[in-house]
RNA sequence: CGGGAGGUAGUUCAGCUCGGUAGAAUACUUGGUUUGGGACCAAGGGGUCGCAGGUUCGAAUCCUGUCCUCCCGACCA
C-alpha cells in the first residue's frame, strides 16, 4: 500500500485528486478553475493528441486555426447554441489597462477603452467557424469541408475538478460542411467510431456508443452521438461527442451552396470533440491505490530500467548492460528511461514509477547479470519475474501488448458486470444506490419523465445504445409503453 | 451561486481557544557511507503565517473584506 494517496474505498474523489497531483499530471493554479498541466500530464496529452490527429488525417481531415474571440453578434446568431452556453461565457469588454491614479503601482481597467462590441471567449467555435465558412462555400464543388482545430476553450463552470471539468481546457473540435444530410450523418457516425476506436484500442477503455436523448443533446444539434465510459466508482463519464447539426448553423449564418441542379441549398454540418477530460477518464478507468496504471500505447514512459548497484565497482558493469538493454528496446521503438540517478534508492524509484503508472519496470543488478536475467515487473498486476536476458526486448515488447490487452479486458469485464437491467422502479433505485454503473431500463421517451427521474435519483440517460434491441416494455417510472431500453447512470 | 471545511517552510501539518522573538516531520543543499521495496551519519539553508485593511504598545492568533482550494448541493453538450 502506498502511504502517499488516499485509498479508493476511503474517498474516491480524494483518491482521484491525490493521484493527479502526486503522479505529476497537473497542479492547481492561481486562476479559479484553471489548472497547470505538468510535463508528465502534458506528455500523456501529446501522445493522445498525436494518435487522434493521425486518425483525423487518415479520415480526410485537415487542421486549421480560428480565433479565440467571438464577437457577441456572431455568438448569438444560432439561438439554441447561444442560449445553451450564455451563462458560462467569459466576456472581454475592454482592451486596455492603465495606472491607477489613486493607487500607485496598481492597474485599473481603462474606462475609456471599452469595446464597441463585446468579445466572447469561445466556449466552442461553431459561430466563428460558420461565419468563416460562409465566405468559403458557393458551390457543391466547395464541399465537403473537413476541418479540425486543436485549441483551448473556456467555460465558466461553477464547480471544477482537475481534468474532468476545468474552466479552461484543451480539446480538438472538428467542424465539417456537407452538401447532403446523408453525408453529414455519415460523417457524424464515422467520427464517433474514430473516438470509440481510440478509447478502446489506445486508452484500453471500453465505451458504449449511442445517441443522446433530447435533454442531453448539444445546444444547436439535431442529434448528439456519444461514447460513454464507466469509471471504477460506478459513475459514467461522457468521453466524446459527435454532433449532427443539420442545417441549423448554415441557416443562422446564411451559408448556402448552388447544387448540381443550379439551386441554392443550405449546407449540412457536423461538429465533434474530445478534450483533456480524457486524461481524467484514463486515470479513473484503470488506476489503483498505488497510483496510475497507464495503457502502454499511451504511456509517456513504457519501460523504466532501475539499476541495483552494489558498491562503486558494480556501476560500470551494470551501466554497460543497462545501456545495451536500453538500445535494444529503443530499436523496437519502445519508450524507455534508464533511471541511474544515484540520489534515490531502488525502493524509492519502484514506488515512484508505480505512482506514475509506468507499465513495465526492469531491475538490474550484478546478481541478474551473472545469471543472464533481469527482474521484470508489470504495473497492472504487480507481478515480478526473472526473465532471460536473451531476447529480453522481444519479451518486453510482448509484455507491453499483454498489459494493454489485460487492462482493457479488466475494464471491459467491470463495465459488462455493471450494465444491469431494471424491471421496476424499486429495482431501478436500488441498483443506482447500491451497485452503480449503467442501468438498462425502459423509458417512455419524454423529456418530462427523464427530468423526473433525474430529480428523484440524480441519474440521467447516458445514451440510447446504437446497437439497441427493440423490445416492448413499459416505462420504469410512468409505466407508459416503450419500444426499447436506454442506459441510465449517475455521471460526472 | 448556497452550505461546510481549509490556506503557516518545497510538502504534510502543529501553534490560534487565552495576542508577547515562527515550530515538527519530511523534502532540499554540502560531505561521507550506501543501494534487490520509499537508506543512514554529520553540517547547513529555507516562512513579510494566502492577500488587503482594522483593533492593539505588540497580531499567525482578535475583527472586516477579498482571493484560492477541497467536500456536499444547484448548474453543467
Amino acid at each position: 500500500m502506498s502511504k502517499e494517496i488516499t485509498s479508493r474505498s476511503e474517498d474516491y474523489s480524494q483518491w482521484y485528486n491525490d493521484l493527479v497531483l502526486k503522479a505529476g499530471l497537473a497542479d492547481y493554479s492561481a486562476v479559479r478553475g484553471c489548472m497547470v498541466i505538468k510535463p508528465y500530464g502534458y506528455a500523456l496529452w501529446e501522445n493522445m493528441r498525436d494518435v487522434l490527429d493521425k486518425m483525423f488525417k487518415d479520415t480526410g481531415h485537415q487542421n486549421a486555426y480560428f480565433p479565440l474571440f467571438v464577437p457577441k453578434s456572431l455568438f448569438e446568431a444560432e439561438e439554441k447554441n447561444a442560449e445553451g452556453f450564455a451563462k458560462e461565457c467569459a466576456v472581454v469588454t475592454h482592451y486596455r489597462l492603465k495606472n491607477d491614479p489613486a493607487n500607485p503601482g496598481k492597474l485599473i481597467v481603462d474606462p475609456e477603452a471599452k469595446l464597441e462590441e463585446e468579445l466572447v471567449v469561445r466556449p466552442t467555435s461553431e459561430a466563428i467557424i460558420w461565419n468563416t465558412y460562409k465566405k468559403w462555400i458557393q458551390s457543391y464543388r466547395d464541399l465537403p469541408i473537413l476541418i479540425n482545430q486543436w485549441a483551448n476553450v473556456v467555460r465558466w463552470e461553477m464547480r471544477t475538478r482537475l481534468f474532468l471539468r476545468t474552466a479552461e481546457f484543451l480539446w480538438q473540435e472538428g467542424h465539417t460542411a456537407h452538401a447532403t444530410k446523408e453525408e453529414a450523418v455519415e460523417e457524424t457516425v464515422k467520427m464517433l467510431n474514430v473516438y470509440a476506436d481510440f478509447a478502446e484500442n489506445w486508452m484500453a477503455m471500453p465505451v458504449v456508443k449511442g445517441v443522446k436523448s433530447a435533454n442531453e443533446r448539444f445546444a444547436g444539434a439535431e442529434d448528439t452521438y456519444c461514447i460513454e465510459a464507466l469509471m471504477q466508482d460506478g459513475k459514467a463519464l461522457q468521453a466524446g461527442t459527435s454532433h449532427f447539426l443539420g442545417q441549423n448553423f448554415a441557416k443562422a449564418f446564411d451559408v448556402t451552396f448552388i447544387n448540381k441542379e443550379n439551386k441554392a441549398e443550405s449546407v449540412w454540418a457536423t461538429s465533434w470533440g474530445v478534450s483533456t477530460r480524457l486524461i481524467g477518464a484514463l486515470v479513473m478507468a484503470h488506476s489503483d491505490d498505488d497510483g496510475l496504471i497507464l495503457p502502454p500505447k499511451l504511456a509517456p514512459i513504457q519501460v523504466v530500467l532501475v539499476p541495483i548497484y552494489k558498491g562503486p565497482e558494480s556501476k560500470e558493469t551494470i551501466d554497460a548492460k543497462a545501456n545495451e538493454i536500453v538500445n535494444q528496446l529503443k530499436a523496437k521503438g519502445i519508450k524507455v528511461k534508464y533511471d541511474n540517478d544515484d540520489n534515490s534508492r531502488p525502493g524509492w524509484k519502484f514506488a515512484e514509477y508505480e505512482m506514475k503508472g509506468v507499465p513495465v519496470r526492469v531491475a538490474l543488478g550484478l546478481r541478474d547479470i551473472e545469471n543472464n536475467v533481469a527482474e521484470v515487473a508489470r504495473r497492472d498486476t504487480k507481478e515480478k519475474k526473472s526473465m532471460s536476458m536473451d531476447g529480453l526486448a522481444e519479451t518486453i515488447e510482448h509484455l507491453l501488448n499483454e498489459i494493454q490487452e489485460n487492462i482493457f479486458s479488466k475494464a471491459m469485464t467491470f463495465r459488462n458486470e455493471h450494465i444491469t437491467k431494471a424491471e421496476n422502479w424499486e429495482e431501478f433505485q436500488q441498483l443506482l444506490d447500491t451497485k452503480g454503473g449503467f442501468v438498462s431500463a425502459h423509458w417512455d421517451g419524454t423529456s418530462e419523465t427523464e427530468d423526473k427521474i433525474k430529480n428523484l435519483t440524480k441519474a440521467t440517460i447516458r445514451c440510447i445504445p446504437n446497437d439497441n434491441l427493440m423490445e416492448e416494455g413499459s416505462c420504469i417510472l410512468t409505466g407508459n409503453p416503450s419500444s426499447q431500453r436506454v442506459l441510465f447512470a449517475r455521471a460526472y
